[in-house]
DNA sequence: AACCAGGCGCATA
DNA sequence: TATGCGCATGGT
């Protein structure tokens, strides 16, 4: 089924690119729910982050947004896909509003977008996520780039390429702080750089066959080749289950997901999960 | 100061 | 197939 796509107008000015509907998505949201590890919110309230090989800054300013820092060249040939800025959330939205329970959820942050991130860095992200906490993936991550990922501007640094990290040992990593996860994150390493994995295919392949794919890597299962899949592969269709979407499903959706949602069901994912991280119990001891 | 974290690998039944 | 445990580290 084709999805509905739509064309924003964008603008070309001195400072960047400027997207006049600042309605593309809302930065709070889109960009600290969990999904990337790498915006950092200034003090004025505007993001300055990276994906991929690639810095920007990000500014709403009335009823824009600006992002800020790259060229129109960067803009077509990789900001766009990455906030999927051709994809008619409108129309997605108003299916997903179909279901009362979902609404909720949609209305709570509707400025949410499911980013397309690199597909490496989306992997590398997951599997250090697996049994910790937002704030210390995202330190760990930070201490990656800056050890190994070349530099970009302002101090920050490009996500490291797999051969980089393939050439090390779990005792090379120690500065990480990574624990156990160090010794998963040179496995995918060297079966990405080998070519045992090729993650540029993963978009494509049959879903049941990415996924047996990804789970050669030690330190990948179920979860974190979801997480993958979803966010560094655009498979809209999968749905991470971790702790807090188990919760959250048992709590607001005991019948499954709602049919209207199914098609765009890892979307519908990233707004009930933010909506339950908001309003339920963070506890083990859940009613 | 415990408890827990956007899980996974492994052993066991 | 289905549990249950240990795991590195540190945030709350």
């Amino acid at each position: 089924m084709p999805l509905p796509t739509f064309a924003p107008a964008v603008e070309n000015t001195p400072q960047g690119i400027l997207l006049p509907d600042s309605s593309a998505f809302h930065p709070d949201q889109t960009l600290d729910c969990g999904q990337a590890f790498r915006w950092e919110k200034q003090p004025d309230g505007s993001y300055r982050g990276a994906a991929g090989k690639r810095y920007c800054e990000i500014t709403q300013q009335g009823g824009f947004l600006l992002l800020g820092g790259i060229t129109e060249e960067d803009f077509d040939g990789f900001w766009r896909g990455y906030f999927d800025l051709d994809r008619d959330y409108g129309a997605i939205l108003e299916s997903f509003r179909r279901d009362p329970l979902l609404a909720r959820a949609v209305d709570f942050a509707p400025g949410i977008r499911v980013l397309r991130q690199d597909s490496w860095e989306a992997l590398c992200s997951f599997i250090i996520s697996q049994n910790n906490n937002i704030p210390r993936i995202k330190g760990i991550i930070s201490r990656l780039c800056g050890g190994w990922g070349a530099e970009l501007q302002n101090g920050w640094h490009a996500f490291p390429e797999a051969k980089t990290l393939a050439a090390l040992t779990p005792a090379d990593l120690a500065p990480l702080r990574a624990g156990f996860r160090a010794r998963y994150l040179i496995d995918a390493a060297q079966k990405v750089a080998s070519g045992e994995v090729v993650l540029e295919d993963l978009a494509v392949m049959p879903l049941e066959e990415a996924r047996n794919s990804l789970r050669r890597i030690t330190g990948v299962g179920v979860k974190v080749a979801e997480c993958t899949l979803l966010y560094g592969c655009g498979r809209v269709e999968c749905f991470p289950m971790d702790v807090w979407m188990k919760r959250a499903m048992e709590t607001l959706f005991p019948n499954g997901l709602p049919a209207c949602a199914r098609p765009w069901a890892g979307i519908a994912q990233q707004f009930i999960f933010h909506y339950a991280r908001h309003h339920i119990k963070p506890s083990a001891a859940r009613d």
